[in-house]
DNA sequence: TGGTTATATTTCTATTTGGTAATACTTTGG
DNA sequence: CCAAAGTATTACCAAATAGAAATATAACCA
């Protein structure tokens, strides 16, 4: 599983990531007080750290000894692209989904009456 | 890993089941359909079927013998809330981003210099 | 310089995932 | 009813992931 688009939607896939950019959303944090606010070893921080700057959700820079961690846009574009392409669909399986519960609906009372 | 959006995520970040989705986007499809589109045994594909569903992003009709797939709107919403949540961010996380460009071509202008 | 702070990397382990093959189940058509 | 089609489940394997602990690296400061 290699492709950008896979990296990012597998980052997302995890809480503590997401907190991770929840807490860094209003404005970069260091490694140490990510690792303050979520209770994981520092290594692990990290290690969710390098996930997340592969899948393009992050960014690093250097400030003296510290190493601020900042949201990047590119990965969350990348997955908002993604969805947003099929949010036309959604509307088209709203309808599909009534029918199909229409129809299922009336099977069961059919069933039923057996 | 067993919150809802996790698994939303989790099922997206594979390209067989992001391909399932956009072959289901338009219509539903069988499973020996998507068997034969996609070159994967059909346990194989019963499996992805499975964590599409679990993840709210199919449904299964019942069609005869047949258990046709359908997109089911509901995980793609709770996945594009989210995501949709941050967006608000991505801007300022540009504008942060233009800053640390710049600030770290400085930094590399200074280091060539010396 | 040497000690200390901040972070990254390595090593190890348990769990989960993605895949196939074999088998079971269910429904319908003849 | 029974044979076959459509799909799900089970059993198994290889590879990837998440976590902790230990160690290494890097930058500042006294």
């Amino acid at each position: 599983m290699s492709d950008p688009l896979s990296r990012t939607f597998l980052a997302l896939a995890d809480p503590t990531r997401r907190a991770i950019l929840s807490q860094i959303a209003e404005g970069a944090q260091s490694v140490t007080a990510l690792v303050a606010a979520n209770r994981l070893s520092q290594p692990g921080i990290s290690k969710h750290l390098k996930v997340l700057e592969e899948a393009g959700l992050i960014r690093r820079e250097r400030v003296s000894r510290t190493r601020p961690v900042h949201l990047d846009p590119r990965g969350l574009q990348l997955a908002g692209a993604w969805i947003d392409h099929y949010r036309k669909y959604w509307e088209g399986a709203f309808d599909r989904m009534d029918a199909l519960i229409a129809r299922l609906n009336e099977e069961a009372a059919k069933n039923g009456r057996q």
